[in-house]
DNA sequence: CTCGTAGTACGTCGGGTGTCAAACTACGGC
DNA sequence: GCCGTAGTTTGACACCCGACGTACTACGAG
């Protein structure tokens, strides 16, 4: 069996489109520390793409599919396939034309917090 | 017996300090439709204060309640009592200390969402 | 004092969230 | 063909969230 499209074998992920995409579900996604995490270092090497286990996550592998899922289907990032790893990457075009600096307010919000933490 | 400070009574609402506030918290905060069109409104009148009452929202007494408390809990509004009313304020000047730009990109988004929504 | 208005507290309830372990699927290399 | 690596799926779990009704408290007006 598992002829052709299985869950997995899709090769093909659901996204919402640009139109779709709802401020409550981005601010949602955004506010777990995992996923902020995350957003934060896809947009650190620019539109860069990168393998969920790219991420040092503190969290088991299907915790992590959990997690880029949920910014996946709140359209904060787009996710493909390429070989056996799936290649995320930020979904700033969208993200600015819809909500214009909100990205980039809250990516410095959140790094004013972190070197405000750690920072002491 | 309530001889003072019953938990009503106690006219002494429980606000984070500047630096408590969390980035996830505000976030979190503001991803629930009631809680951000209450923030719109908040700020759609300059610093004004305004009464829960005021608000005109879907849902019962006991849930406004709630969701002012989370409004509150997170940094994002303050509240004090006056007579029998809790008027409620953004706490605009903490939020932009924290968070520079953050809160009108936020507004601006919402805004924006709101127009295309209803605008069709 | 009594009443009305504004808001709180509490208990409840269904559904969502974040986490894990274990078993599974898909792709590339050998 | 076989194995390892990357990621998925499922089921389970505890907890939290948003909603409600009801009973309650606080303040101001009369």
């Amino acid at each position: 069996m598992t002829p052709v499209a299985t869950a997995a074998g899709t090769r093909e992920l659901p996204h919402p489109t640009r139109a779709e995409i709802r401020l409550e579900g981005v601010l949602h996604a955004l506010s777990d520390p995992v996923r902020l995490r995350i957003v934060r270092d896809l947009a650190a090497d620019g539109g860069a793409l990168f393998a969920c286990s790219y991420f040092d996550l503190p969290v088991t592998k299907s915790t992590t599919t959990y997690h880029f899922r949920v910014l996946r289907e709140s359209g904060v990032i787009r996710q493909t396939y390429r070989g056996t790893a799936k290649m995320n990457g930020l979904r700033r075009d969208d993200l600015d034309a819809l909500f214009p600096g909100l990205l980039d307010a809250l990516l410095a919000a959140a790094a004013r917090q972190a070197a405000a933490v750690e920072g002491g």
